[in-house]
This record gives structure tokens, sequence and C-alpha cells, in this order.
DNA sequence: TTGAAAGCGCTAACAC
DNA sequence: GTGTTAGCGCTTTCAA
């Protein structure tokens, strides 16, 4: 018994045998295979049974080469093990099976010069679609699949130029939602560690930071209270790792996606520091370990398996030939409140103070060295309390800004 | 300014173009391209520069139609959302970008239809070779792929013919680890929560989690202490109701991948007890918040990038013409120790005693109803100490077995 | 060492 | 409606 799909001269079997088989042309076969309207119907049933019969199937490379258009996507993302990407993959694998489009799966390492091979294989390959998590995007690239007639949609991050199709999350909200949320909660002195801010998800986390507070009338203690992470668990240990050194900490923190959140939370327990009483934390990302962490996290839920889910909606449009201006769609994050950020309360606070591992440190773990409430803003509040604490300068004077404190930028 | 790669017919620049531009044949294009070494250096220059100056780019829809080989692997798993498998993706997709492969997704949700339409596909685009994590494939498929020279290895999970390749863990000897420590600590009635009994890994770790109680001189309190769950969240989830929900339940339990475990632990949260002093856990899979969850977990670790990269590295020596007889690289796990298997104490079990929320229970959290201790045997030791807890039937026949009781296999 | 040319399997323009 | 056929861009045999 030979195998399925093999013909006689043990070449793979082709249009041309099936057209033999069922005793019609190529053409009539094609025909038949694409769907065309106009066959008859006892001859496409013909075609059908010799398909069966002979196990045939169409060769991708062939119909890609006649028709400069493989049935193809190019997913390109910076990294396949964080899952908020891999939720993005579920939902864009999802509509891009059921259409019938394969993915090629391509992970940047948001490193440029991966994601400039990636673009360039994916030119090379002829994919009809791309759908990019962006980087650094080479502009000129982006151009040259534009110009031939490649459809692009951006999903996640924007590229600066806007010129693309795209699904987002309005990070500024969500980031505004969670600095509103901690002052409800009666934390005062915020810091924020956020993403390269080279990608729009790091620079609009920290936008909607900065502007929640100023809308509450705050400002930032100290410029080493915002932190440029990495969007990595290293990096956000590293930078948890920094605010806690500093002499005078904030009392809750903002974390600018998943993984980071992960690494800030080992840095504080192996500070042998406790969450909230010590510091509170917000996450980005409502991964599926949030809620059984110890203490189970506070966090800004991305919609992440919608956000794929929309962008392969919005190039598979592209694709069917919608030539209309530049649409974006723009989902809603969720505020999810767990223990991470439980209300302050000095008496919570005092009674977790560990003896000993804390690092050297003036006004830490004294109870009420700040936060007396005085700027718990209610949370739809304009700026009625603008907090002094930005001319206490005798303490403001101790942080260690020298070497790494200011650093807005990496 | 035209874009790059694009002649002045506005079609694509072909090896005609670079050919014409050369002043050679395409011939010797082609031979430069591929790195022939019989061309003339000054040529190849001249090509090179061609190609640059052109922006050219080759088609690998005309490569692969012509060479009958598409320079892409198809990567066949269950589920890129598990951390488990993006792991090894990640693996395999540095060792395939290092060797000039890509890698098409394929997400099989464990369903049957879908893995079978993947290997369809992968034939149908000539892929050059395959890495498949199976659920349930189609012998006559695999067959095909290897009538067809299409290289393809297993990863993760051997498929019962063992005719292919494959990279795995040694999932029996982690189980027994598991076990192995589970007695150590002071736990003697044990169950396990495994994968479906038609993956490899859901039976071997059942089989090393049984073969590890025999070793002991132990055998199942009760045979709901088996429990068959589908490797996800909510599997792991209703499997550990199912455990609490016994009248006699067991005090510790092996689950067998990381998204049941989170599911087991939501459950036993939601029923107000706690790990390791209502339940002690041991999960499969070292995932990054293991360490962070309350309380932190012992598991059974898995090199899983590792495993993703010598699957890679088998595929690749295959489609370098390596002919020799199958292999199988055998990876061995780590047990890693943290809180949720503290030693067993009376102690510590009775502190920990919830009031009111227990679902009722004759046996439990009475403190030392069992648990004595009698059968801590020594984590080497043979069958010394049979425990007679097999013969207790007036406990055993309260539990409720009736409906969903006795399933070994599903 | 280089070039000419056949042909991989398919689609679509054109002819009937 | 159906068939004939050119040609997508490349590799590779064969001849020079």
């Amino acid at each position: 018994m030979r195998a399925r799909g093999v013909n006689q001269t043990g070449g793979t079997t082709t249009i041309i045998d099936v057209a033999h088989a069922a005793g019609v042309s190529t053409a009539t076969v094609s025909r038949v295979l694409n769907g065309d309207a106009r066959v008859n119907p006892a001859l496409a049933a013909r075609v059908q049974r010799a398909v069966t019969k002979l196990g045939y199937r169409p060769s991708r490379a062939a119909r890609t080469l006649r028709t400069q258009q493989a049935r193809v996507w190019a997913l390109i993302i910076p990294d396949v093990s964080n899952p908020h990407f891999t939720d993005m993959v579920r939902g864009i694998e999802d509509v891009a099976y059921s259409a019938g489009y394969s993915l090629i799966l391509c992970n940047t390492d948001a490193d440029a010069e991966k994601e400039r091979t990636y673009l360039e294989l994916a030119l090379a390959e002829h994919v009809v679609g791309v759908i990019l998590a962006p980087t650094s995007p080479d502009p000129s690239l982006i151009e040259e699949m534009l110009s031939r007639k490649v459809s692009i949609v951006t999903v996640d991050r924007r590229i600066s130029s806007g010129m693309l199709d795209g699904a987002f999350v309005n990070n500024v909200a969500g980031a505004e939602q969670a600095v509103d949320h901690l002052l409800a909660r009666g934390y005062c002195h915020l810091a924020c560690i956020t993403g390269p801010t080279d990608t729009t998800t790091g620079r609009d986390r920290l936008d909607g930071f900065m502007s929640a507070l100023r809308r509450n009338g705050l400002e930032l203690d100290d410029p080493a209270f915002v932190r440029i992470g990495d969007f990595r668990e290293s990096g956000g240990q590293r930078e948890m790792e920094a605010l806690l050194s500093l002499s005078v900490r904030p009392d809750a923190v903002l974390v600018a996606n998943n993984l980071m959140t992960l690494g800030a939370l080992k840095a504080i327990v192996a500070a042998g520091l406790e969450v909230p009483s010590d510091m509170a934390i917000v996450g980005f990302d409502d991964s599926s370990w949030n809620a059984v962490v110890h203490p189970p996290l506070t966090c800004v839920a991305q919609p992440a398996y919608d956000l794929g889910a929309e962008s392969a909606r919005l190039l598979l449009s592209r694709i069917d030939g919608h030539s209309g201006p530049n649409r974006e769609v723009m989902l809603v994050p969720t505020l999810r409140i767990r223990e991470s950020t439980a209300e302050r309360s000095s008496a919570t606070h005092a009674r977790h103070t560990v003896p000993g591992i804390r690092p050297s440190v003036d006004d830490a773990g004294g109870g009420n060295g700040r936060g007396d409430g005085k700027a718990r803003s209610p949370q739809t509040g304009a700026a009625t309390v603008p907090t002094p604490r930005g001319a206490t300068s005798a303490l403001q004077n101790r942080t260690t800004r020298s070497t790494k404190g200011a650093r807005p930028t990496r």
C-alpha cells in the first residue's frame, strides 16, 4: 500500500493527476478547489471524488508563487514567554485558524535587529498579512510592506507615526485608575516602575501615572521614584531593589507589567518586607497567578485575548479589501482590586515591622513618619489637598539621588 | 524615491533583475546566493553588489516550489498559553532562528481534529520539519510525512509507537521523587491529580506516583485519590474540589502540571483551607510564580527550554541528513522544595484549623486523626512499614465514591 | 567556471 | 461552462 498523496512515479500528487483521474482540465480542478461558482455540479463532484481518492493536497508554494500571496500571517511579538503576549497570540490564532490562515511566529526579544530580520522574512515569504507588536521597526520596511500591498496592523503598542490600523489598550486610563485607587486607599508616596520609554506601553503607563498624580494635586516625591524597567522579571526585581534602597521609600508602586511585578514581589520578599504594609503594589496584566500569590495582587487587567482577536479582525478586514482610513481599536482595561492594596492603616503598618532585615533607612518602619492620611483625596476629586511633601526637604535631601537617582529615561 | 526591492515595472525585484544588473546569468546569481564554491570571486562580488543595490530578496515560494522544501518547521503543540510550552517554544525558536528556519505555530488545544488539520497543513506547506508535542496524531499522517521525507520529531510527549526521535523529561522519575519527598516529610495519604491518560505525560506521572507508593510499601487509600484532569486550570480546580469533598481526604497531593496546580490551589483557598497543614502540594513545572504564591510551591521542575532546544537539535540533525536509528533524549527533572510541603506536624495542623468553613467531614481538622508519623518511611527505604490504612474500612466506606468516585481513566 | 533552458504546481487570461 | 496555456521566480541539469 502506497502512501496517500503520492502517485505512481513517487512524486507528489498534483493537480494534473487529479485532472486526469476526473477526466477534466486542470483549470476545472482549480476552479472547483477554489469554489468558483460556474462549474457543472456533476464535474465538481467528479473532481471532489478524485481529490479524495488520490489524497490530493494542493501545493501552497505553487499557489503562493502564482498568486504572490501566501495564506500566512507573520506574527511579530517581543516575547512568547510572556503570558500577556501568549493570550494575545491565542486570540489571533483563533481568528486566523477559522479564516484559514497560518501564523509564522516571530519572537523579537525587543531587539530591533531581530525585528528587522523578521520583517524582511515576512516580505520574502510573501505573507499576506503582518501583525506587529512593535519595538522599533524600520520605517522603510513598513513602507515597503505597504507599497507591496502587504496588509499590516499593530497590536498592543502603537508606532509613532500612527499610520497603521491597530488594537490597543487604553494604558493611560489604566495607570490613572491605578493611581486613583492607591490614593483612595491612603497611599500618597507613589512610585512607578514602567517599561522602556521607546514603547508606547511603557510611555503611556508612565504618563497616566504622572497625570493622575497631577490631577490629584500631588507631585512625584523624588525623581528616583520613576524607574524605567525592561518588562522582564529581572528588571522588575532590579528596579524594586533600587526603590527599596532609597533612604526615603515610596509607600506604594505601580508596576507596568506582569513579569516586572513578579520580580518586584520577589525583591520585596527577599528584603523581608511585607505587601502592602511596607509597600503596596498595583500590577499591570491579570495573570492567572495573581489571585494566589501572597498577597493577592491588585492589577490593571488587560483584555489580552480580545486585543489579539481584534487586531486579527482588523487585519482580516484589510486583506479582504477594506480601504478606508486607519482604524484604531481601543480596549478598556479593568482595575481588579485585591489585597496588595489593602486600605492603608498605621496599625497594620506597625504590626508588620520586620526587625533587623531592613536596609538602613531613616524614615521607614517607624509607623507614621508619613502617610498620615492628609493627602487621601477622593477618587473623583480634583486637586484639593496638595501634599506639602515636596517641601519637606529635610527628609528629601537624604534621598540617594547621586548615582542612579535621577534617570527619567534610559 | 521608489521602495527598495521593487523594480521599474512595479513588480518585485527578481533574480533576473539581479542577473541583468550584474551582467551574469540567473544561474550564477543563484549559485552565489546559495554559497556554491565554484564561482569566480569577481563575479560573486558583482552579484553581491547588485543584490544590495536593488534590495533583492529571494522569493521563498519559488524556492520552495523548485526544491520542494520550505525552510520552515511546523511546531504543533497543545497550548501556547501554557508557560511550559512557551518555554519550550523559546528553546525551539532560538535554535531554529540561528539555523535560518522559521516556525509555523500550530495550537491544537489537545484536539485531535485540529492536530490532524495542522499535520495536513504541514504537508501542504512542504515544511522541511515538524516538531510535534502529540495529542493523538493520525498514524497514517505520520507515515505519510516519513514517506515524503519530512523530518519529524516529538517533544514533551512520546507517541506510542516510539518510531520517532524525541526529547522528553523523565516523568516517572519526577513523580517518584515527589512521592518520596512527601513521604519523607511525613505525609502518607497521598493523592494524585494527573493529566489525560492518552498523553504519556499524564500516564507516566501517574505511573511514577503509583510505583513510588508501592516501593514504599504503601497503597492508594482510595481509588478516588487518583484524579484524571485535563492539564488546565479549570480541571485542576475541579479535581481538587472533588478531593476536598471526599469524606476522608488525602493529606497531600501531587498535581501533574502547572496550570492544574494553580487551579488546585484556588480550590483550596476557596474552601478556606491551608497549604500544607490541610493539604500539602507538589506541582509539576517550576513556573515563575511558584516562589511567590502562598505558600511557595514545591515542584518537580522541568527543563522546558532545553527540552525544546534538544528537540530542535534532533530535528536539525535529521534535516541535515542524519539517518541513524531513532534517538530519544531524556532530560532529568529536579525537585525544588519550598513551603507547600513543609514537614508535617500535628502542631501545625491544629493551629490552622479553620472554623466553620470546611465541608462536612468526619476525620479532618481534628488534629491527629491520622498522620501520626507511623508511615514516615525513609526516602531511600524499601517497604518496611506497610501502612495499615487500606484496612480501616470503617472510614473508607464513607467515602463518596458513588458518582464520580472511581474513575481510573476517562 | 558559466550560461541556457526546463520545469516545480498552480492560477487566470483568453479562446472556444 | 470548460479547456488551453503562459508564466509566477527559482534551482539545477546539461552543454559549452
